[in-house]
DNA sequence: AATGATGTAACAATAAAAGTTACATGAAAC
DNA sequence: GTTTCATGTAACTTTTATTGTTACATCATT
């Protein structure tokens, strides 16, 4: 794994979780579908779990599962339970902030990527799990479509 | 200086330039101002230099000026100049695109970022240096900015 | 020529993200 | 109740991106 693909993992693990509503999947397991670590899945799960969209089951039989339909699970709540932000950050050091042009250069970037995020989360809200499950194989019945990926 | 924080170095840069549009300010002074080393000021005004904003002379007296007023030099501008994107790139490995599901990840996330990189280039069209710098220090004599033309 | 600036390559230091190991905890099966 | 198997989490290592630094070639001006 490269980049910061948190968001990216959830997503791919919440459309496996939607295609196997009947049993729980460990975390190893999906660690190979994720080609990651159980304990990176764990990880990014466990923000999920905290924020009410997975829930997480030990011991035998144990595993992964969704709390409510994939339908109802917006790509802004996936976003928002991952505490991190799309827009990377632009201010300087704390130490520049006795120069007034840097103060200010770091207001207005400051609140253009407020409104920004607002944005985002707008239009992330209009996805859901199911969209994505949807074009990932979007007829079951044909076969390069239906493939159970993993 | 700590994070990925070119884009506030480069509008940093050019509100002093705007402000001391007589002489040419040599990258070790910007250094100063901006706190941080001159080659990394050459870094950042060189893409800037690329993209037309500013100039740079060598020898005595050198250094770098704004090829343009500062009104005229939209956020948009600086950001696209510097090649760097204030979305993070959410793309897996490589090696995941074999499963069909981090393909469509990935391209709902790219559809999705391209989407909002455009939303946020139009936003940045609309600010330009001369209002960073207007905010950063009103001048009670000329309240609209001097517009610097020739 | 001497001076003083940029341009750039090469390397070091730093910080952030991801990967890994190890183990405690808890739930189900036997 | 013991065994088994899964999560939960801490601690550490590895990797990657960014920035900082040194060194020096290049070029313009005096």
């Amino acid at each position: 794994m490269k980049r910061s693909s948190r968001l990216s993992l959830a997503l791919h693990a919440l459309v496996h979780l939607h295609k196997q509503p009947d049993e729980a999947i460990t975390s190893a397991t999906l660690a190979q579908c994720l080609m990651t670590n159980p304990v990176v899945v764990r990880r990014v799960l466990g923000e999920l779990r905290e924020a009410g969209i997975v829930t997480a089951s030990k011991g035998h039989e144990g595993g992964w599962r969704l709390l409510c339909p994939a339908g109802e699970i917006s790509l802004r709540q996936v976003y928002a339970a991952m505490g991190e932000s799309l827009l990377i950050r632009t201010e300087s050091d704390p130490g520049d902030i006795e120069c007034g042009i840097v103060r200010t250069v770091n207001s207005v970037m400051g609140d253009f990527l407020a409104d920004a995020e607002a944005l985002l989360a707008a239009r992330l809200e209009r996805v859901s799990i199911a969209d994505i499950a949807r074009q990932a194989s979007p007829n079951p019945l044909h076969p390069h479509g239906a493939i159970n990926h993993g």
